[in-house]
Parts: structure tokens; C-alpha cells; sequence
DNA sequence: AGGTCAACCTGAGCGC
DNA sequence: TGCGCTCAGGTTGACC
């Protein structure tokens, strides 16, 4: 999935699409992705203005004039075109859709703006999720209620972390993972800003000292804005013709770094990877403890 | 209550 | 060429 850097670039490229437009009409190609779509979703947008695109965590929220919000969730391979090009390519492009006009294998929901744009949500996987919600109790909706607070928010400071991670017995990695705790961070991130502050991924939360859970919180902002600013992170080696796809991949130090040595100055570590709850962890043996 | 794990899916890459 | 296996950026719900 696309991680917080990632839904933010796409959020990002749907703006000039869709925000102040008019939803001309949608076509469902299927009637579920991870759990079924709302009731009648493609007359409840048919006809509605894009008040607002916003994100909260790994979900775009798109208020419309009508008073209800589209939530909209990747999941894991989701992905979101313009017209056909892909908003930022943190999954590798597939088949025959570069630049060509769909419909595609997994074009599940396509949207067309009445200023011309078409939105296609493309998702092989399938975890994504779409639905429609009452914008003013959407903190209420089941997916929304539960998270933590926003990284790059102003309430995400060491008092709360410290407080949050109090009494875990989890891997901090669990515990960063976590969505209570904190929303929007995913494996590349969580093993990043692990390795970036020296932090064994594998130490139980609670054990961590109030230094270590201090400098969490600066590494954690700067790691996922420069993300941003670099337009998310691109898996495989694609490129897109565009030039639109992320590039932070480019500033991994430890995820998918098996084998490689340890780019910390004086450290001559070499980058382990080993599972954790079911999910590959990198990191180095030498600077993190 | 907190922690761990399987399950939900398709596709790419690898070794044989 | 093809088969079987592993792995993948997420999240939920069942089970200790």
C-alpha cells in the first residue's frame, strides 16, 4: 500500500480533477472490492460537486455537496488514473496501460468529471475499499473512529507517544504499525524511521527510554514530508512517461536492502531482513539496539 | 486486554 | 514454456 506519503501524492493528483468539479457519471464494474459498496454508490455520486479532497491517514475522503463524503482506501495494490495516467506510481504499471484509454483488467470503479477527467480506481488485489459516509460525522465511520493521531499533526508529540507506547509488551515495530497509535505509517516507513534512530525493531515498546521515544518524533515527520515532497515512493523499476511517479525509493537506507552493507558512517554492519508478525523487517545489526 | 496469526486476493520473480 | 514456490507498501477478526 501505498503508505501516508503515497495516499497524500494521490490525493495530490486528483485535486485539480476533481476539486470544485462536477461528477458527470460512474460506472461500478463490480459490486464489492474488500466489502461491498454502499447502496446505490453510483447514483449518491452522480450529479455531486467535489467540495473538498482530503486525507486522514491512508484514506482520501472526498466531500461532496450533497453532504456525504467518498471514502476511498487502496489497500495494497490500489491505484488511481487521470485520464488514463497513473497518480503516483508506487505500484508497478502493468500490461496495456500506459497512455492507453481502459477499460483495463481491475478497473473496478471509473468516474467521469463534467470537466472531462476521467478518475479510474484500478485495484488487482482487491483490499481497497470504497464508501459513502455523512461528512459530519465522519470521524464517527467504523474504518475512521479507531485511529491515532496524524504524524505531520500538532497532538503527535513525545508526551503522547511515550503515553502510548507505556505497558506494551509489543515490538515497537507492532506498536508503530499499529493505526491506534499512530496513523499512516506502514512497513517501509516503520523500518525506516527504525533504522534512521538506531532503534531494534525487535525491542518491546514499553522498554524503549524517553530519549529514544523523543527522537522517534522528528525522524517520523521528516522521513514521511521528504516522502511527500518526492511524490511517495515507486516499487519495481517503473517510470512513467509523465514523470509523475515517486521517488523516494531512491532514499531507502535500510527496506529492501537485504545483503547490502550499512550506509551509517563507520558502521560496518551489513542489512539483515527477518520476519516479524508475518512481515519483512530490514534492518542493521550493528547500529540498532 | 494485549499480542499473534491466518485470511482476504492477484501478480511478479525466481529456481528447477 | 511451465510449474511451484515466495514475496508484496494493509487491515480485520479469530484465537490464544
Amino acid at each position: 500500500m501505498p503508505e501516508l506519503p503515497e495516499v497524500e501524492t494521490v490525493r495530490r493528483g486528483l485535486v485539480p480533477a476533481m476539486e470544485g468539479q462536477v461528477i458527470a457519471s460512474v460506472r461500478v464494474n463490480r459490486p464489492d472490492l474488500r466489502w461491498p459498496f454502499p447502496a446505490r454508490m453510483a447514483e449518491r455520486l452522480t450529479g455531486q460537486q467535489v467540495l473538498t479532497l482530503r486525507r486522514r491517514s491512508k484514506y482520501i475522503l472526498a466531500d461532496l455537496a450533497s453532504g456525504e463524503s467518498l471514502l476511498v482506501h487502496l489497500g495494497m495494490s490500489g491505484r488511481m488514473l487521470v485520464s488514463g495516467r497513473l497518480i503516483g506510481a508506487y505500484w508497478q504499471q502493468t500490461g496495456a496501460e500506459g497512455g492507453q484509454p481502459g477499460p483495463h483488467k481491475h478497473d473496478h470503479v471509473v468516474i467521469d468529471m463534467a470537466n472531462g477527467a476521467r478518475i479510474t480506481f484500478n485495484d488487482p488485489r482487491r483490499f481497497g475499499s470504497m464508501d459513502l459516509l455523512r461528512t459530519d460525522q465522519a470521524d464517527r465511520h467504523r474504518l475512521l473512529a479507531g485511529l491515532g493521531p496524524e504524524p505531520l499533526g500538532n497532538s503527535f508529540d513525545a508526551r503522547y507517544l511515550a503515553a502510548a507506547l507505556a505497558g506494551r509488551r509489543a515490538p515497537v515495530k507492532a506498536a508503530l504499525l499499529d493505526q491506534r497509535i499512530i496513523a499512516g505509517l506502514g512497513n517501509i516507513y516503520v523500518c525506516e524511521v527504525l533504522y534512521r534512530t538506531g532503534i531494534d525493531p525487535r525491542r518491546p515498546a514499553a522498554e524503549l527510554g524517553a530519549d529514544s521515544v523523543a527522537a522517534l518524533i522528528p525522524v517520523i515527520r521528516d522521513v514521511l514530508t521528504q516522502a511527500i515532497a518526492a511524490g511517495g515512493s515507486t516499487l519495481q523499476d517503473y517510470q512513467q512517461a509523465d514523470g509523475a511517479s515517486g521517488a523516494f525509493q531512491d532514499d531507502f537506507r535500510v527496506y529492501g536492502r537485504e545483503g547490502q552493507p550499512c550506509l551509517t558512517p563507520g558502521c560496518a554492519g551489513v542489512i539483515t531482513r527477518f520476519a516479524q508478525s508475518g512481515r519483512s523487517t530490514f534492518a542493521c545489526p550493528d547500529c540498532q539496539r
